[in-house]
DNA sequence: AATTCAAATCGATATTTATCAACAAATAAC
DNA sequence: GTTATTTGTTGATAAATATCGATTTGAATT
C-alpha cells in the first residue's frame, strides 16, 4: 500500500456534515467524537488505497478525486465492482465480517481520502438508530446494484455490457453526457468483464454508429436512448 | 403469486428463537411482539413465493423446504443468486429501499414459509442495537458473497463455474458430499450463468472424469479437492 | 401397459469472445 | 528533443459457448 501522507484538506467531521448524507444524522457531539479518530491522506493516481486481503481497521471516504473499487479475480484479472466518488462511505463489507478487505481500492486520479476508525463507526451504529437505519439502507441499495451487475455480466453480450458501463459512468458517476474519462481502456474492460481488445472494438463501433463520440479520454454520449435499448436487449 | 394457504407448522416466534441465530438476540417480549404480525403459508414445489416487481410488505423465512432466489434477467432468462435454506431471513434488500421486490423467490420443493411484517422488523432494528448489528453483519456477508459470485460469473470458464456451483451446493446448502439434488439441469445452468445444454455437457464430463457421480438427481462429490482446483484455475 | 409431457441428452453448427501479433499514438523519462 | 515505455488500435485466428434439431429418458396420468 502507498505510504500515508497526512494532509489537512478536511478540517473536521463537523464540516463533513454538510457533504455526507449519512453524517447529517449525527449530533454535534457525535461528530466531534468521530473526528478524534479520523485522519486524512493524499494518494497519487494509480496508488492502492485498500489492498484485498489486508486487515481492515478503517472505513474510507474519498473527499476529492475518484477511485476504482475492484476485486482481484482469476489470473491477475481485476473486476471493477464500482467507481468510488467523493463522500461515499467505503468498507462496509469489512465492518462486521472478518476485518479483512475483500476488495481493493485504487486511485484513478490524485485523491484525498479520509479514514475513520471502524470501532468509532460501530459505536455510532449502536447509539444512533437513525444512523444505523440509513447505513442499512445504503447496504441494501448496494445489494440490489449487485444483482443488476450480475445480470449484466452473465447474461448480456459485449454490446449490452459496454452500454451498461457507459450509462453507469454517465448517469451515476459523472452525471453528465460529456466528460473526461478517468478510466483507461483496460479499466473499462475490467468494469464490463471482457478483454481490453474487445472493449476497444465495441467502443469504436459505438463511435462509428454515432451513439457516442470518443476521442482519447473525452467521451460524449450522443444517444443515450439507444444505449438504453442496447442495454435492455442484451 | 401462489395463493396463500395458512398453516400452523411453527406455533410462535418464541420457538424460532432456538432456530434463527438473529432472533436469539431478541427478548421474550420482543419475540411476542414480532409474533403478532407473523403468519405462515405452505407452497408447493414450483410455486412463486416472491415475485420480482411486486410490492414488498413482509420478510420471509423458510421454515421447511428449499427455494431459489433469482433475478429475472434479459430475455426470460433467470439468474439464480443463491439457494434459500430454512431459517434464513430473506428480503433485506426491500427493507429500506423502495418496498419492491428486486428478485423472485420460488419453491424448489414443497415449502413452509413464515412471513414477518416489515414494520415490526424495522422496529426491532431501531430498539435493539445488537439485533441491528447482527442484521448488518448478514447484509455485509451477502455483499462479499456477491463479489465472489461476480468473479465466478464473469471471469471463469464453464468448468470453473460448474465447479463453483457444485461446491456451493455441497458445502453451503446440503452440507454433504452426497445428496439428492432439488435443482433441475436448467436451475444449475441458471445458477452458473450458462445454457442448459452446456451445463449438462460439463456435468457429464465431470462424471466421466470421476470427479462427481451424477445419476439423475443423485449427486455424489467424489473429489472435492479437484473441484477446488478447477474453481481456482477458472 | 399405453399415453402424454416435460426434462435430459447429444452431435452438428453458428455465434460470440479471447488471444495473438503487429503496429500506432501518446506519455513519461532522460 | 529524443528515446523509452506505456496505452491504444487493428486484423487474423483460435477457443469458448450458445443454439438448434433430433432423440431419449423418466415421471405422471390414464
Amino acid at each position: 500500500m502507498a505510504k500515508f501522507t497526512r494532509t489537512d484538506n478536511c478540517k473536521n467531521c463537523v464540516d463533513c456534515n454538510k457533504k455526507i448524507p449519512l453524517f447529517q444524522l449525527l449530533s454535534q457531539s457525535e461528530l466531534t467524537d468521530l473526528n478524534t479518530s479520523r485522519f486524512e491522506v493524499k494518494f497519487k493516481a494509480g496508488e492502492t488505497i485498500f489492498k484485498q486481503g489486508t486487515s481492515a481497521t478503517h472505513l474510507l471516504i474519498i473527499t476529492s478525486g475518484l477511485a476504482k473499487f475492484y476485486v482481484e479475480g482469476v489470473q491477475e484479472r481485476q473486476l471493477i465492482i464500482r467507481i468510488v466518488k467523493p463522500w461515499e462511505v467505503v468498507g462496509q463489507a469489512s465492518l462486521y465480517f472478518d476485518n479483512r478487505h475483500h476488495y481493493s481500492v485504487a486511485a484513478l486520479v490524485d485523491c484525498t481520502a479520509c479514514f475513520i476508525e471502524i470501532e468509532s463507526f460501530k459505536k455510532m451504529i449502536r447509539q444512533n438508530s437513525a444512523f444505523a437505519e440509513e447505513f442499512i439502507t445504503q447496504c441494501t441499495q448496494k445489494g440490489v446494484f449487485s444483482y443488476e451487475k450480475m445480470v449484466s455480466l452473465s447474461q448480456k453480450q459485449m454490446h449490452g455490457r459496454i452500454a451498461d458501463g457507459i450509462l453507469y459512468l454517465s448517469k451515476k458517476i459523472y452525471e453528465s453526457n460529456q466528460f473526461s474519462l478517468h478510466l483507461s481502456r483496460q479499466d473499462i474492460a475490467d468494469l464490463t468483464g471482457m478483454s481490453k481488445d474487445s472493449a476497444i472494438r465495441i467502443l469504436k463501433e459505438f463511435h462509428h454508429e454515432g451513439i457516442i463520440e470518443l476521442d482519447g479520454r473525452n467521451l460524449n454520449v450522443l444517444n443515450s436512448e439507444q444505449l438504453e435499448r442496447i442495454s435492455e436487449t442484451g
